[in-house]
DNA sequence: AGCACGCCGACT
DNA sequence: GTCGGCGTGCTC
C-alpha cells in the first residue's frame, strides 16, 4: 500500500510527481522529478509516448490511482517552463469543474492552457541605450544619434535612425563601437494599469449605497455572492465599477468581468476607459495569437489588473483574483454547449467560493436560478432604484395576428405598418426584431411539395438571399438554390416560406422606399469592423429602420429609437423546453427596453397569435414580479430547476442502430428510486446533426441527490457501444 | 489529443 | 508481393 505525503508537495513517498496533462485524462500521470525542484502548479514539459507535452504538476491528494503504474515505467520530467505556477485556487477549480461536469480533469486543464504560445519562451526584440564609452570619432551623424538617446529610453535601430535622420548604418556603427549597448525586451508591451482615481463616480444616493456595499464586500476578502439588480439605465455598470476601483486600490489585486460575448462592445470599453483612464485586458474568441499570448502571460504574472472577457476568461491563470463581476448574468450564452459543457455564471460563483472573494451578478432581469438563491438566503440582493424615478417605460401592446393578419406573403400587420409610418414621419428610428437569420427558414416546391433539407442534419436549409445560398445553421452545409426542383424537375416552382430578417427588410423596402434600412444579424459579427460601423450608423441616425436578430438586444444605446416591433413574439415559445417562457420574456423585455431610452417616449408592438399567453400578459402589464412568481410556482410544482436538478445524456454516432441500442440499454439500467426520475430514451428533436444520429435521456432529481455520482455509476453499469459517444450535460439549457 | 499498431484493398 | 486506408487503444 502506497502512502501519500499529502496535497502540498505534489509528490509521493517514492518521489513520484503527479502531472496533469491537457488531454482527456481523468487523473494526472506519474513522472520522476529528476534533479528539478518542482511543486504543485509548476508548468513542465514531459514525455508522453513518442512526443513531448506541456502539463502542470498536480496535487498528489485527490486523484488516488487505483493501481499505480510500475516504477520501471516512470519517465523523468524534461524541464520546468519559465511561467508562474498555477495557483492553488486555479487547480482546485479545475478539479471541481471536472467533477461537476463529469469531464476529464485534463480536458478542463486544456481550457486553462489554451494558449500554447504563452508557454513558449517570450519573443524578444533588441533595443539600444547609450551607456557605453563615447566613440573615438564623433561625426555629425553620430552626434545626432547620441542627442536622440540622451533620455536613456531604449529604442530600436530603425527608430533611432528615423528620429536622428541618419542612415541605419550610422547607428550600427555606434553599436559596433560599443557606445550603444543592447537591451533585450519582450515584444509584448506591458498593459497600462487602470487607475481607480481617474474619474470619480457621480452616483445618486441609491447607487452610492449599493456601491458602498460592494466596496465593503471587496475589502472583507470573503466569499460573497451578490445580485446587483436594476433596470437598464439605473447605473449598474457605474456601481460595479466602484467595486472594481476598490479592488484596484489594493496591492496587486485582479478583477475579472465576464460579459456575454455579444455585450463586449466598444461602448462598454469606452465607459471603462473614461472611468479608469486605461483599457482593461480583453479576452474573447477573436483575439489574435499574439494578443492571446500577451494577455495570458499578463494574467499569469498578475500584471493584468482588470480582465474583461467572455466565459472562457474564467479559465485564465489568475494569481491574485479578488473580485468577479458577471454582467447580464441571466444571459443564456454563459452556457457553453460544446466541448466542456458548463455554465460560466455558476462556475464563476464556484471560483469565487474557492478563492474566498465576492462575485457580483448584475442584471436588469435576473435568472430564476439567481432569484431562487436570493430567496433561499444564499445570495445577497442589492437593488438599484431607477435613476429617473418613474422613468418612461415604453408602452407595450400586442397585435393579435388572428384578427389583423398581414396580406399573404407579408409579415407586418397593418397596425405595425402604421406605427412604422408615424415613426419615420417623426424623424425617429424603428427596430424590427426577429430572431431568425437569413431570408426564409424553409424553401419548398409548389408542384411536388419537396422541402430543402440538410443532408447531414434534421433541419431545413435556410435561404440567405444576400449571399444567394441555402444554408444549414447547424453544420455549415450550403448549396446554391437550383433552378429546377431536384425532386420533380419542375422549373420556377420554388417558394420561400416564412420570414427571416432579410425578408422583413425587403418588405420594409417595398412599403417604405425612402426609409434607410440596416439588417443586423450574427452574419455581420464575422467582421468586428463592419459591425462597429453598423452600430455607429444607427447611433448617428444614418439609419431609419433596423431589422435585427438577438444581436440588437444587448449593450447598445440608440437614442433616436422610439418604436420596437417584434415580428414574431411567439417564436421562442415553440418547442416547449424548460426555459422557453423565461427566455422569451427576458429577450422580449430586453428588446422592448431598446425603445425610448432618453427623452423620447417609446412604444413596443408585439405580433402574436396568443396575446393571452402569460409571457405577453406580463410584458404588457410590465409586471415582471408576477410573471416570475408564476413561473417559479410552476417550476416548483414540477420539481424543475431551480427547485430540482436536471442532467441530459446525449448519445450520438454514425451508426443509428448502435446509438439506439445504447439508448435503450441506458433506459433499462437508469437509476430509479427516491428523488430520481429518468425520462427517455427518445430520439433527439434534432435527430441527426452533422451526420450523427442522436438520442437523449433526461434525468430529473431532487436537489439533494448527488447526480454526478448517480450518473457515473449508471454509465459504468450500462457500458459503452462501439462508435457511440455519450455527452453528459449537467443543468441543460438546450433540449435539442 | 496524438501516435502507434493492426488488419483488408489497389499498385510497382 | 508491398503501400496505405483509418479503426481501436494506450500514453506515467
Amino acid at each position: 500500500m502506497e502512502s501519500e505525503t499529502g496535497g502540498t508537495t505534489g509528490r509521493t513517498d517514492d518521489g513520484r510527481l503527479k502531472v496533469l496533462l491537457p488531454l482527456p485524462f481523468d487523473a494526472p500521470l506519474d513522472y520522476l522529478p529528476g534533479e528539478l525542484k518542482l511543486g504543485p502548479g509548476d508548468i513542465v514539459r514531459v514525455p508522453l509516448g513518442g512526443r513531448d507535452v506541456t502539463g502542470v504538476v498536480w496535487d498528489s491528494s485527490g486523484h488516488q490511482a487505483a493501481r499505480p503504474v510500475a516504477a520501471s515505467r516512470l519517465r523523468p520530467v524534461i524541464e520546468k517552463i519559465d511561467v508562474p505556477a498555477l495557483c492553488d485556487v486555479t487547480r482546485r477549480f479545475v478539479d471541481w469543474v471536472a467533477n461537476y461536469t463529469l469531464t476529464p480533469a485534463g480536458s478542463v486543464l486544456r481550457m486553462v492552457l489554451s494558449t500554447p504560445a504563452a508557454l513558449a519562451p517570450a519573443p524578444v526584440k533588441q533595443l539600444y541605450v547609450n551607456t557605453g564609452p563615447p566613440p573615438a570619432r564623433l561625426t555629425p551623424g553620430r552626434r545626432q544619434v547620441l542627442d536622440v538617446l540622451v533620455d536613456q529610453k531604449p529604442r530600436g535601430v530603425r527608430e533611432i535612425a528615423e528620429i536622428a535622420m541618419v542612415g541605419e548604418g550610422v547607428v550600427r556603427g555606434l553599436v559596433d563601437a560599443g557606445t550603444l549597448r543592447p537591451v533585450t525586451v519582450s515584444v509584448d508591451a506591458p498593459f497600462t494599469p487602470p487607475d481607480p482615481a481617474v474619474a470619480g463616480p457621480v452616483l445618486t444616493p441609491g447607487q452610492a449605497t449599493a456601491a458602498d456595499a460592494l466596496v465593503d464586500a471587496v475589502r472583507a476578502r470573503e466569499f460573497a455572492p451578490i445580485l446587483l439588480e436594476g433596470v437598464t439605465g439605473s447605473g449598474k455598470t457605474e456601481v460595479y465599477f466602484e467595486a472594481v476601483a476598490a479592488a484596484l486600490a489594493e496591492d496587486a489585486a485582479q478583477v475579472l468581468v465576464l460579459l456575454p460575448e455579444i455585450a463586449l462592445t466598444s461602448q462598454w470599453l469606452e465607459r471603462f476607459e473614461a472611468r479608469f483612464g486605461a483599457a482593461p485586458v480583453e479576452w474573447h474568441s477573436d483575439l489574435s495569437q499574439a494578443e492571446r499570448r500577451r494577455a495570458w502571460r499578463a494574467v499569469a504574472r498578475g500584471e493584468a489588473r482588470v480582465v474583461v472577457g467572455a466565459r472562457s476568461a474564467l479559465f485564465l491563470p489568475f494569481c491574485a483574483l479578488r473580485l468577479i463581476i458577471v454582467d447580464e448574468e441571466h444571459d443564456p450564452s454563459f452556457k457553453q454547449e460544446d466541448g466542456v459543457i458548463y455554465q460560466a455564471r455558476d462556475m464563476a460563483v464556484v471560483r469565487a467560493r474557492l478563492g474566498a472573494l465576492p462575485v457580483v451578478l448584475a442584471s436588469a432581469t435576473p435568472s430564476l436560478e439567481t432569484l431562487y438563491n436570493v430567496a433561499a438566503g444564499r445570495y445577497r440582493r442589492l437593488h438599484l432604484p431607477d435613476r429617473h424615478g418613474d422613468a418612461e417605460l415604453p408602452a407595450v401592446t400586442t397585435i393579435d395576428m388572428r384578427r389583423v393578419a398581414p396580406e399573404r406573403g407579408r409579415f407586418l400587420a397593418p397596425p405595425l405598418v402604421e406605427a412604422l409610418d408615424a415613426t419615420f414621419r417623426a424623424g425617429e428610428q424603428a427596430l424590427l426584431f426577429l430572431n431568425r437569420r437569413g431570408y426564409a427558414p424553409l424553401t419548398l416546391c409548389r408542384t411536388c411539395g419537396h422541402r430543402f433539407e440538410c443532408p447531414n442534419c434534421s433541419a431545413w436549409l435556410v435561404e440567405h438571399r444576400y449571399q444567394g445560398r441555402l444554408m444549414c445553421h447547424h453544420c455549415g452545409y450550403e448549396q446554391t438554390p437550383p433552378a429546377a426542383c431536384p425532386a420533380c424537375e419542375a422549373e420556377d416552382t420554388l417558394v420561400a416560406c416564412g420570414p427571416g430578417v432579410e425578408r422583413i427588410a425587403e418588405e420594409v423596402a417595398e412599403r417604405f422606399p425612402d426609409a434607410r434600412r440596416l439588417v443586423l444579424s450574427s452574419d455581420m459579427a464575422q467582421s468586428p469592423a463592419r459591425l462597429a460601423a453598423a452600430i455607429a450608423s444607427i447611433t448617428n441616425h444614418q439609419v431609419d429602420c433596423v431589422i435585427g436578430t438577438q444581436m440588437v438586444t444587448k449593450g447598445y444605446h440608440f437614442p433616436r429609437l422610439t418604436l420596437v416591433g417584434v415580428v414574431d413574439a411567439d417564436l421562442g415559445l415553440a418547442g416547449g423546453d424548460l426555459r422557453a417562457a423565461e427566455r422569451t420574456y427576458q429577450q422580449l423585455a430586453q428588446v422592448a427596453g431598446r425603445a425610448g431610452r432618453e427623452a423620447l417616449k417609446g412604444r413596443v408592438l408585439l405580433q402574436t397569435y396568443m396575446p393571452e399567453h402569460p409571457v405577453m400578459a406580463a410584458l404588457i402589464s410590465g409586471d415582471r414580479e408576477a410573471f416570475i412568481a408564476a413561473e417559479m410556482a410552476a417550476r416548483e410544482a414540477q420539481g424543475m430547476p431551480p427547485y430540482g436538478r436536471l442532467a441530459a445524456l446525449i448519445l450520438s454516432g454514425e451508426d443509428g442502430e448502435a446509438v439506439a441500442r445504447l439508448a435503450r440499454r441506458l433506459g433499462r439500467t437508469a437509476p430509479r428510486g427516491d428523488g430520481i426520475a429518468v425520462l427517455g430514451p427518445v430520439t433527439a428533436p434534432m435527430a441527426m446533426v452533422r451526420g450523427r444520429h442522436r438520442w437523449r435521456l433526461l434525468m430529473k432529481a431532487r436537489r439533494d441527490v448527488p447526480i454526478q455520482k448517480e450518473i457515473r455509476a449508471w454509465l459504468a453499469r450500462a457500458g459503452g457501444e462501439k462508435g457511440v459517444r455519450v455527452v453528459v450535460d449537467i443543468d441543460p439549457y438546450s433540449f435539442l
